[in-house]
DNA sequence: CGAATAGTTGACCGATGTCAATGAAGGTGG
DNA sequence: CCACCTTCATTGACATCGGTCAACTATTCG
């Protein structure tokens, strides 16, 4: 659908992280931005690798609403659900490489399931709280010191998602989301380079924001 | 430290509930409400199941913000973590009878971790969606149908907790959590017989609120 | 270069939080 | 058994945060 330009696959995304899954070399599969990878309803029963770009994972309410449970990131992966159904519909946010690994047929990787399975749940409770307790701009400061922390501590955190999407993760809208990116620039706390990259100035200030 | 009346131990509180751990008769323990039966930091490594009363599980911010991620009714299991470590309290809500299965001396027991965690992994995603995404009265529309569901589906709902506890949980003051618990009243959705017992009246409009 | 899309900013409003007063329930001691 | 006291819940008045609507700006893509 979208012609798949160099300048898209951005260099960070190669960056290697926890490799969980290397039991043997999976077919890359490639996804356009915007295509989903799976949808609410279909049939489960694989684990997918993001190998480049980033994948959202999400669900809509009847009226339109959308709550972005997760993003992935190149090296994380995604795809286990709580029975034989997708209960969400999985998304890449920009052109990705992904593998893909069933259940089935790599019975080697049952052992892998747990760990990965408390690893969700752990992200889904930190998640949790941030959306139970927390003021819009300390979601945002949550959010960024996340993004920071997996794309490996980095000051200049590219995000790959737009700002609806950050919204529909924070369950807030892209006003409110835009208004508190600008006033921590004003205060100094970041700057933004560029729409989709975000430059940490003071972690402090940051983490001062959560408890 | 409470006296151990048995008008405590309510009658509904014996009913049985998926038993997902009889691998042999543990001893049970009993805790007076409003004590900890876990504390964030302390070494994890063991399940529990409440036999009897209610439990919630929570976190604390630093300045005294608490975040309540579950609640644990008969039945029901609770105390699996993402590592070695508890990341969350557990209270007893009323007086509770809990079993407790140390996973160490319970290799059996290592098959059930998966479908627990799973199980906890999709209560706490469908919370975050209710979260993320739902107005007040749509929050406590979902509570009161969840824990409907979860004592049986009756239509006398038993709150064991008390509305700082639902606020807590719901990410909602106790103010808009009992002007809620009003308006549902006013309008004939729900019943309020007793501080600690919801009627619900009117199914449907309660699943309305959500989408 | 122009159109479409995404993001920002401002004005305004409503839902929810805060603060305070009142009311109800349950436990304790007389 | 009653009265008091403490705790919990409800209700109201008001403030505030964040949502909505709308205009404007910036960026991207054709």
């Amino acid at each position: 659908m979208i012609a798949y330009t160099a300048s898209k696959i951005a260099t960070r995304e190669f960056t290697a992280k926890a490799p969980l899954l290397p039991t043997r070399p999976q077919p890359l599969h490639f996804f356009a931005a915007g295509t989903e990878i799976y949808g609410q309803n279909e049939l489960a029963g694989c684990i997918y690798q993001v190998e480049f770009g980033a994948i959202r994972i999400y669900r809509l309410l009847a009226d339109g609403r959308r709550q972005i449970s997760s993003f992935h990131l190149p090296g994380e992966t995604f795809g286990l659900e709580v029975d034989d159904r997708h209960h969400f519909c999985a998304e890449a946010i920009s052109n990705c490489g992904i593998r893909k690994f069933s259940l089935a047929s790599h019975p080697e990787m049952s052992g892998e399931l747990l760990s990965l399975a408390l690893q969700s749940l752990g992200r889904a409770q930190d998640h949790l709280l941030v959306l139970a307790r927390q003021a819009a701009c300390e979601r945002v400061g949550a959010f960024l010191l996340e993004l920071a922390e997996r794309q490996g501590g980095t000051n200049m955190i590219e995000l790959p998602m737009s700002r609806m999407d950050i919204g529909d993760y924070l369950g807030l809208t892209i006003e409110t989301v835009s208004r508190i990116f600008s006033k921590l620039k004003e205060q100094g706390i970041i700057r933004l380079p560029s729409l989709r990259c975000i430059e940490i100035m003071n972690w402090d200030a940051l983490h001062s924001m959560n408890a």
